[in-house]
DNA sequence: GCAAAATGATTCATAAACGAGTCACATGAC
DNA sequence: GTCATGTGACTCGTTTATGAATCATTTTGC
């Protein structure tokens, strides 16, 4: 992430991404993994865990979530099957809004 | 983020990307921002707010962290203050956790 | 005590995200 | 109808994250 540095984000997200990296780091050792293992499950590098575990906020979002999935850290204090029935509650929210369904802009060549 | 492609990651972190993206998406809305407002106030482009919102795993977390702070999605189902305090008690548990934890590696659920 | 393992912190090449710009299409105002 | 705005999708060049490898230090197991 290019623009994202430290001084840019607000002290909340940096809280919050520190938090995550301290509540994994918890899980793992909870679960008595390496950070050698878990990255390897989470097929991840090690050293990217580290940066996990620290905070970074650079880190991509899924492997962050994928590692805290692994070593059951919860997302958005929801179990698996909650967030599954709220993320389909959300899509028909999201359907009734906005009246926007664009299709891809595939080049149409049967125009002859 | 070379690894870490859709079919790498589990069923449960695509669902809570998408869930993430669906509710920033509709603060945005509620607040009655364009994509573009809230891509300037995070400090990040428009395209990459468009990833987020799609739930893309690759997005930087601190991005993704920022835009939901500033619309207002809580992460981890906390406010600022309850956040900061549990992420000093984190920071107590690391520091007192017994240091010896190594034993026979025991299985840990990843099959979800 | 010693050897093995785990961790933290580097470095570097490569792959990927990001920002900027553009276009098409939809919506709403007029 | 026209015009302005919002959005999705795409391309391209630059910037960055990531993986792999290495090393020093600490910790565990014996």
């Amino acid at each position: 992430m290019p623009k994202i540095i430290a001084p840019t984000l607000s002290q909340y997200s940096r809280d919050a991404l520190s938090l995550l990296g301290a509540l994994i780091r918890e899980a793992r050792l909870a679960n008595r993994l390496t950070t050698s293992e878990l990255a390897t499950r989470a097929g991840i590098s090690r050293g990217l865990l580290q940066r996990i575990e620290r905070g970074d906020a650079g880190c991509a979002i899924g492997a962050v979530f994928e590692v805290a999935a692994i070593v059951g850290v919860p997302l958005f204090e929801m179990d698996e099957r909650l967030l599954s029935a709220r993320l389909a509650r959300q899509a028909e929210k999201i359907a009734l809004l906005p009246k926007s369904v664009r299709a891809p802009r595939k080049a149409v060549k049967d125009d002859f």
